[in-house]
DNA sequence: ATTGAGACCTGTCGGC
DNA sequence: TGCCGACAGGTCTCAA
């Protein structure tokens, strides 16, 4: 898309979580992209008319890119952009938890989804004693406080989980225990910081090494894709711990950790 | 102001 | 095979 024109755009079902911005396809079409980018979970493309394109994928959104400009269309397929490069992108959603929205380029920062993120996890922005003065005096769990976008924008449920099992703290404490009574960052606090970053570059890097290399199977590079996600009942795989994976839902998602090393 | 519950949708999976 | 409930990587709104 980078460097293309939006030669068609076709919306075949504006209902996505939110209503489609009114003439989303008109706005578009005629229209290059001038640079792709991303905040948080939203994907964003700056368009020559000066408005950015804003996307999230929800829960269950992807995109299909086919090299040809008459790439056929199926269940789900709620957004097709025809470029000029000759692809076809597709948006394709079907719990329509997705999103798109066409924002004014000098409104984007003001935008409600945008306006109160927190910083970026992989950033030097994000450190312990910001992540430390985020947490003082919350009363809700440290995992519950990792997945509000407020504090890291990005992190979800999954890498929550993981980057917590890294830095060997439970899931069920109170946020407000990684800081001191004033606000400064614990050792916990600088744990997590580096637990969310290695989880988070690890998962990215091991992304990009199999989208580069297509004669390998996925699992050569998610041998087991998580460490404690997903396997309740599973021996911990900490060395020397000997715990099982336990899975306990807060604030309504499904958290995995283990009783024995995390504490 | 903070917090958790419920709602929004559809698909998949495991158990009976 | 078919039915049914539980669950899914997110976010918004609402009421306590």
């Amino acid at each position: 898309m980078s460097g293309a024109r939006f030669d068609a755009v076709e919306a075949r079902r504006p209902d996505l979580r939110r209503l489609l911005p009114v003439r989303f396809a008109a706005r578009l079409e005629g229209q290059t992209v001038r640079a792709l980018g991303r905040r948080g979970k939203y994907l964003l493309a700056d368009i020559s008319s000066g408005d950015t394109l804003l996307m999230h994928l929800g829960m269950s959104g992807s995109f299909r890119v086919s090299i040809t400009p008459d790439g056929d269309v199926g269940a789900h397929d709620h957004i097709v952009f025809r470029m000029s490069s000759g692809a076809t992108v597709v948006f394709n959603d079907p719990r329509r938890f997705g999103v798109m929205d066409l924002v004014a380029g000098e409104m984007l920062d003001r935008h409600p989804a945008l306006a109160s993120l927190g910083p970026e996890p992989l950033s030097p922005l994000f450190d312990a004693a910001g992540l430390a003065r985020a947490c003082a005096r919350r009363k809700t769990s440290l995992k519950a406080a990792l997945v509000d976008q407020r504090i890291a924008a990005g992190l979800g449920n999954i890498y929550a989980v993981e980057a917590l099992y890294r830095a060997r703290l439970s899931p069920r404490r109170r946020a407000a225990t990684i800081s001191t009574p004033a606000g400064r960052p614990r050792d916990t606090a600088h744990r997590l910081v580096a637990a969310i970053k290695k989880v988070l570059s690890d998962a990215i890097r091991r992304s990009v090494a199999w989208q580069q290399d297509e004669s390998e199977a996925r699992d050569t590079y998610f041998p087991s894709r998580f460490r404690v996600y997903d396997r309740e009942g599973a021996r911990c795989r900490t060395t020397g711990c000997g715990g099982r994976i336990k899975r306990i839902v807060q604030a309504g998602r499904s958290t995995f950790y283990c009783p024995v090393c995390q504490r």
